[in-house]
DNA sequence: CAAACCGTATCACTCATATAATACACTTAG
DNA sequence: CTAAGTGTATTATATGAGTGATACGGTTTG
């Protein structure tokens, strides 16, 4: 069964959007398995600490967009097949990427500072 | 005089953090000269079709940040030195790329993986 | 079967964002 | 000087996000 031990909210946006991404991720990144099992509306909401509406709201998203399926009574699954897993992972990792390209771009840093940046982060964050 | 063509606002966020940010990012790229004034309220908000108020908020927030200064009924202008300079250039970059280090990781990408992808689209940005 | 759990839905409330319409005092330009 | 422009402030309204409480019917499990 998924587990939102590694979710951790924060002040970057609406909550519903967060663990909409947090589950992406997991589909991006693999581990979570085709047919897997969500925990329920309730028990997310309990284990986040927010209202049950709020993760209703998330999961509603992503059967829209296809990632999961739910019925009445019984919990949801996942069902990202290897095709809905790559286009995940290109959609999540495009969306930052390019936010992060325009916005150097406009305050003048080059191309080669970009990855050099990207290089020396990477490494702190691996020692944090 | 600060020139506020080329901010497009999007869906991404509060307006008053995209003026913000468009004025950050332009004190960090070096386009915006220390004591240069900026655009009133109305004309700001008569530019990009949003409330003075809006603005107001944008303005009041880059005032207690300490990079303007307002004197009632004259224009406000900018007091952004070398050190205040760096610091938000640092902010701005640090900002965005920890985001997208944090999810990249999440989502297993090696920080070689990480490199050539933004190699990539940002000469897919060059070109577009 | 029956209790517990689940997905789904609704209503009322708070808060932040944004708009709209003014108003007042000060500075600057004609 | 006068008028236009400016910073600042207030009040009211609308919308979306999030909470809180509750309810109903279907599924799972003991």
């Amino acid at each position: 069964m998924l587990n939102f031990d590694r979710l951790t909210l924060d002040e970057s946006g609406p909550i519903y959007l967060q663990i909409l991404r947090y589950v992406k991720q997991g589909i991006a990144a693999g581990t979570i398995e085709n047919g897997e099992e969500l925990p329920s509306r309730r028990v997310v909401s309990a284990l986040l600490g927010v209202n049950p509406n709020t993760v209703q709201k998330a999961y509603r998203l992503l059967e829209e967009e296809g990632l999961i399926q739910s019925h009445t009574g019984a919990k949801s699954c996942v069902v990202a097949d290897e095709a809905a897993r790559s286009r995940v992972r290109t959609q999540l990792l495009g969306q930052d990427a390019r936010a992060m390209i325009s916005a150097m771009k406009q305050m003048g840093v080059t191309r080669e500072e970009a990855l050099a940046l990207l290089d020396t982060l990477w490494k702190e964050d691996d020692q944090a």
